[in-house]
DNA sequence: CCAGACGTTGTT
DNA sequence: GTCTGG
DNA sequence: CCAGACGTTGTT
DNA sequence: GTCTGG
C-alpha cells in the first residue's frame, strides 16, 4: 500500500478492543517494550506511521523546594519540521453497520523514549524524533521483522533541539492559541 | 490454571 | 488475540 | 503522582 | 520504609 497522509484519533484502539475507551491510555508507547506489549506489537510489525509536528512541550521542575513547573516548546533549531514514529491500528467499530464509510476507526499512539543529556534536564521521556534519512525504512512495508523493528529504533540518533521557555498557559488543555509558543523573558 | 488486563506520564 | 497476575 | 500493598506455586 | 498499580 502507498503512503497516505491522514488525520487519526490519538489514543491507539487495538483491533480486540470492546469499546472504542480503550484507546483513551494507548497515547503513548514505550520504544523498549512496543515489539513486547499485545496492544502494539502487531502495529509495531506492520502499521508504522510518523507524526509530523513543529515542536512539542516538556515541563522542568522547580530547582529546589517548592514552585510551578516551567514548561518549554522544543523545536528543531532550524525550524525544520519534527518528525515522530508512531503505530497505527484499524478498529471494526461495532455499533456502526457494513455500509457506513466510518466504520474502520483508524487511530494512533506516539512513541517515547529515554531523553538524554540534550533534553535530559529538561525531562526523562519524549517523544522517538526520526531524521529524515531514517524515513524511508521506519515506513517500509517489507519491514515486519519485530527484532528488526527494534534494532532499527535502536540506531535513532538522539535529538539536537532549541528549548523556549514559555508560559505556563500551556498546562491547561483548554488554552490553545499561538500565544503558547511565544517565548517569555 | 483461569480471569482479567492489555498503557504512559507525572503539565493546569 | 495475547500476556500477566493471582 | 499518590494510594495501597508489601507473598508463592500453578494439578483434577 | 519501599515498591507497585492505577
Amino acid at each position: 500500500m502507498a503512503r497516505q497522509l491522514r488525520t487519526l484519533n490519538w489514543g491507539l484502539v487495538p483491533s480486540w478492543a470492546k469499546d472504542i475507551k480503550t484507546g483513551a491510555r494507548m497515547i503513548n508507547a514505550r520504544f523498549e517494550t512496543i515489539t513486547d506489549k499485545p496492544s502494539f506489537r502487531r502495529a509495531a510489525s506492520r502499521r508504522r506511521l510518523i507524526v509530523p509536528m513543529d515542536g512539542y512541550y516538556e515541563w522542568q521542575a522547580p530547582e529546589s523546594g517548592e514552585g510551578r513547573k516551567q514548561p518549554y516548546y522544543l523545536t528543531d533549531p532550524d525550524g525544520a519540521p519534527l518528525a515522530a514514529a508512531g503505530l497505527y491500528e484499524l478498529w471494526r467499530d461495532p455499533s456502526k453497520g457494513d455500509e457506513d464509510a466510518d466504520r474502520w476507526l483508524w487511530s494512533l499512539t506516539v512513541i517515547t523514549t529515554n531523553a538524554t543529556d540534550t533534553l535530559g534536564h529538561i525531562h526523562d521521556r519524549s517523544p522517538l524524533l526520526l531524521p529524515a534519512d531514517f524515513w524511508d525504512a521506519w515506513l517500509d512495508p517489507e519491514l515486519t521483522d519485530t527484532e528488526e523493528v527494534d534494532a532499527l529504533l535502536a540506531k535513532v540518533p538522539e535529538p539536537h533541539l532549541t528549548p523556549i521557555k514559555v508560559g505556563v498557559a500551556v498546562g491547561n488543555v483548554q488554552n490553545d492559541s499561538p500565544d503558547l509558543v511565544r517565548p517569555i523573558d
